[in-house]
Order: C-alpha cells, then sequence, then structure tokens
RNA sequence: GCUGGAAUCGCGUAGUGGCAAUCGCAGGAGACUGUAAAUCUCCCCUCUUCGGAGUUCGUAGGUUCGAGUCCUACUUCCAGCA
C-alpha cells in the first residue's frame, strides 16, 4: 500500500506528505506534465530547479514511441528521463477517447498509431501491463470517458470504468505478486461527469477497491467542480491521495481543487499557454506578444523568483517571441511552471498556518481583477 | 542608344475581358485545462450604425456594355546587345 500521511487537515483539505519508491511528494501538489516523458521545452534538471516534485507521464504516447519495454529495458520512466523523482502515468484512457477512428468494446479499445498506422488494442490488462514495463511510481486505471456531457452516455461511461477498474486491480494484483518487478501503485479513475449523483455513485464504487489512491477524471471545466469535488472528496477514503486529472490552467482550479480535497494536479496548461505566449502573472495571464510589450524593460514579473523572472524583461521575452526564437519558448515554459508549482506549494503553506482562506481570497482578487 | 521583359494592399506573389482581386510573409488580436498543440482561429485598401458604402492593380489617354487583364504614349526598374 502506498505510504500516505496527512499533517493537517481543513475541512476537506489536508496537507500532506506520499512517499513513492522514488522519494516524497509533499501535497498538496502540482504535478508536471510530461506526456511523452519531458516537459515540453524544459529539461529535467530545469524542472528540479523551478520546483518541481513530480512528473506524469502518458502511457499511451509512450507506448506508441518509444515502447514501453523500451523504457523498461532503460530501467523504468524515472531513470530512462533522468528525472529520478515520483513519477506518475496516465493510462492513455483520455487520450484513446479522443481519437477520430478509434473501435471501443468491452474488451477495449482498437485503434491506429497516428504514427505508421500499425493497429493497437489497449484493454484494462495491457494498461497495467504497460504502466509497470514504464515503471511509474503510480499508475491511473485504464477508464473509459463519455462520447458526450449527456447523463445517459456518463452513466454508461462510468460503468464501464467501474468494470474496466476490477481488471485493472485484478492484473495489477497479478503483476506485484510476479515479484519481479519494483513497487508500483495504482490509482482508480473517477468518472460521472456534471453530474453529482453518478460522481457520488462512481466514488462510493471506486472506495471499495483495493487501490492505493483516486484519481478524478473527466473534468473539462470548472464549472461546478468544487461541488463535484465536495461529493466525491466526502466520499472517498481520507487515507488514500487524490489527483485531480488535467486541471490547472486557471489558478482558481488549484485553490478550488485544494480546498476540496485533492493533493495533486497535472495539466498541460501552463506549458502550453507558455509556448504559445501567454503567461501568468499576479495580476492575470498576458499575451507577452502584444505589441504594447516591446518597450516594457520591467521584469516579466518581479514577484517571481524563477530564472526567467529574475533576469529577463518583457521587452526581450516579447522579441524572442516575435523572433521565434526557441529560448522564448523555454524561459516562459520555466516561469509558467514555476509559477503554478508555487501557487500550489504556497497553498500547502497557508493551509499549514491557518491562513488558505486568505490567501485563496487576495490571490484570486488581484489574479481575476 | 537598341532589343526584350516587368510594374497588383508594408514585402513577395496569383490573377490575362465580367468579384476589393489569390496565396505566403510581416503586422494586429484572440483561444488553449489527464498534449497527434513549436498549435488553432479571426482581422489585415479606406470608412462603417457591421447591413454595407467608397476608392483601387506605375502615370495619362483609348478600345469595350464591362479593363488589373486589350491598344497607345510616358515614367521607373530588370536582362541582353552596344
Amino acid at each position: 500500500m502506498l505510504k500516505f500521511d496527512i499533517e493537517k487537515r481543513d475541512g476537506l483539505a489536508r496537507v500532506g506528505v506520499i512517499h513513492t519508491p522514488h522519494g516524497d511528494i509533499k501535497t498538496p501538489a502540482f504535478v508536471g506534465a510530461a506526456t511523452r516523458a519531458t516537459v515540453k521545452a524544459l529539461t529535467m534538471e530545469e524542472m528540479r530547479n523551478l520546483g518541481s516534485q513530480a512528473i506524469l507521464a502518458n502511457t499511451y504516447h509512450l507506448i506508441l514511441r518509444p515502447g514501453a519495454e523500451l523504457i523498461k529495458e532503460a530501467g523504468g520512466l524515472a531513470k530512462f528521463s533522468s528525472w529520478h523523482g515520483p513519477t506518475f502515468t496516465d493510462s492513455g484512457g483520455f487520450q484513446i477517447f479522443s481519437l477520430p477512428d478509434v473501435r471501443i468494446s468491452e474488451n477495449g479499445a482498437k485503434f491506429r498509431s497516428y504514427i505508421d498506422g500499425s493497429k493497437f488494442e489497449m484493454t484494462p490488462e495491457s494498461s497495467m501491463r504497460d504502466q509497470w514495463a514504464i515503471g511509474a511510481d503510480i499508475h491511473m486505471a485504464f477508464d473509459h470517458l463519455a462520447k458526450s456531457e449527456n447523463y445517459d452516455d456518463m452513466k454508461v461511461a462510468m460503468e464501464r470504468t467501474h468494470a474496466w477498474l476490477d481488471r485493472c486491480v485484478a492484473e495489477h494484483e497479478r503483476i506485484k505478486e510476479s515479484g519481479l518487478v519494483p513497487e508500483q501503485y495504482l490509482y482508480a479513475v473517477i468518472q460521472g461527469g456534471t453530474f453529482n449523483d453518478l460522481r457520488a455513485e462512481s466514488a462510493r464504487y471506486c472506495a471499495k477497491k483495493a487501490v492505493d489512491g483516486f484519481g478524478i477524471g473527466g473534468v473539462f471545466t470548472a464549472d461546478g467542480m468544487a461541488g463535484m469535488l465536495q461529493t466525491v472528496n466526502s466520499i472517498l477514503p481520507e487515507n488514500k491521495p487524490r489527483h485531480l486529472l488535467g486541471m490547472g490552467q486557471e489558478p482558481i482550479d488549484l485553490f478550488d481543487g485544494a480546498e476540496n480535497g485533492c493533493d495533486t494536479f497535472d495539466c498541460v496548461g501552463p506549458t502550453r499557454m507558455a509556448r504559445n505566449g501567454s503567461l501568468y502573472t499576479l495580476d492575470g495571464r498576458i499575451n507577452i506578444k502584444n505589441a504594447k510589450y516591446t518597450h516594457d524593460f520591467t521584469l516579466l514579473m518581479p514577484d517571481c523568483d524563477c530564472e526567467c523572472c529574475k533576469n529577463y524583461t518583457r521587452a526581450y521575452l516579447h522579441h524572442l517571441f516575435k523572433t521565434d526564437e526557441i529560448t522564448a519558448k523555454v524561459l516562459a515554459s520555466i516561469h509558467n511552471e514555476h509559477f503554478v508549482v508555487t501557487v500550489v506549494n504556497k497553498i500547502r503553506a497557508s493551509i499549514l498556518n491557518g491562513t488558505f482562506a486568505d490567501y485563496k481570497q487576495s490571490f484570486l482578487e488581484r489574479y481575476y481583477d
């Protein structure tokens, strides 16, 4: 069982430590999205320097290239990527269900590689085997995402996710008992969309399973998220960590998530925003490509102690983006990733010292005007 | 000096008798939440009450119902020959 210590609680919110074979994660924590075993535009050294505690890679992308077995041969995801710290893998369910030509059955999903057209089939069992081969500390169960926000589609997706969870747990246990691999852990994934009754049902179902933690999936908008998380996290057992899948582009998601009992987050938003020139500041996101920054010789965000903000002006960053220099994306990614990691770290500190509500209010008021 | 060729929105281009007129770049703005995202969308002659309205394709004439497209002259540029 994955060891998770809770140091302090404040309502549903909690401060804790997840002890993984590759090190501790002080929670709440923002986990870097390293889909193809890299955080786009950043080296692992830069990720460490900006304060990241863990990364999350994607099983779907990695089985297409370079293949799960190659990562196993390299000694696992942490060693292969030189991250060396705690790692997660997402199951690939999210990607597969967004593919145009995918054939889904009770057994799993059939699809073709977008790289060379070769045929693939992903099942709960294959996802578990691939995740064990990739060797992240924490795996996500292979889940089924609904085709629409429609209630009936959501219910079908949730029920299939539950059926697949049982198969994931069985396969996970089977591999674990073979005793031939290092310690790895499994999170169940909760579905149910925007429907609280389905979310509650999904949480109750997953809560009973022999898993090490929970991923909360299928959230596409912050609307209603806080209430949904209250429902789900009130049901889930307290002593296991909860990961909010894919949310964290908007700072309010991080506050709402932590406040309502989520321990870790991952999101591609910060680095994608960065590559597209949208940079976080305490006063909201700015588009550094805008003409008004041409002569702005102030630092990007003076209150920030990342490598970008300690050294470079807005005018310089503007210039790098306008000339499409690679360093534009590097510096912007360092900043945005540091920004969200730091926000969550400060949320942690504020829960510890009892100032969370004040911190949340003052941050959000300034950020969103 | 002669002979050919070319002049189209900031730049480069498409357009050879019937759309303010193609595409790219540059420029302006927006989007992005478990990443097939170094991506995508919109605007980009002028004015606009966003329905339209006006003025355009080196300059000046001409032919034609109609000209960026045909004819003449001029101007500028390019190539070749002197």
